[in-house]
DNA sequence: GGTTCATATCGACCGATGTCGATGCATCGA
DNA sequence: TCGATGCATCGACATCGGTCGATATGAACC
């Protein structure tokens, strides 16, 4: 849904004309979200395997610690890339399409102002 | 021409399956090019003044040293995001599309596997 | 050659960030 | 109610990265 929390919520194509201070730092946030390798993998694993994701079933793929995992989880969600749903003692995440989307549209310099 | 040194050669789109330490680390350091609102601001400038620009004409809008932007453009270089091209005393840099074109083709998660 | 100018590099500083062990907080099952 | 389990938070540590002044490099001009 995301909400005005989020990085992706200001964000403008990097097109646009006369970016401001605050639009560049947002659109900063978003890739500085994925400027991690873990963060690379946890997205990557979320958009191939289709279905919601726990905490538990991702410390083992990334090789990290459970307190590790749940940092980038919190990372991902506030830059709006992944959303969160408590199921019990779990937490599930899965992909935001619709913030992935944005993103995609961030880069279309061509379409986005030309 | 994005030759082999540069990030964005041994990048794989997001929703490729199976992402390697070595692919995520590429594509992680694609993202943290841009994950600096200075660097968001400079594509912003070198997208929509198509012409090269060189360091002198940056630092002002910027607001930043001089060494400051040189740092920025070597990260944006190394990326393979801008082109660097010497004219006499000036470094003129441009965008470099095919790598734009490139990390947009990434982030498309629909058209890459489903 | 010497001067000037644009840029790159170096060194230092300091805040941001990735990492993990320890701990706190819910939730579930017995 | 009690122990077990999954996850978030905290505190500490090490490293990374942005910033700038000082300096080096290299090109143009006289």
């Amino acid at each position: 849904m995301t909400d005005a929390t989020t990085a992706v919520a200001g964000c403008v194509p990097l097109a646009a004309p006369a970016l401001s201070n605050e639009e560049a730092e947002a659109t900063a946030r978003l890739f500085a979200a994925l400027g991690d390798p873990h963060r690379v993998k946890i997205v990557n694993l979320l958009t191939t395997n289709r279905e919601p994701v726990c905490v538990c079933n991702l410390t083992r793929p990334l090789g990290l610690a459970q307190p590790t995992v749940s940092h980038h989880m919190k990372k991902l969600v506030e830059a709006g890339l992944l959303d969160r749903e408590q199921r019990g003692k779990w937490a599930f995440y899965s992909l935001n399409h619709e913030a992935v989307s944005k993103l995609a549209g961030l880069i279309d310099l061509e379409g986005g102002s030309q």
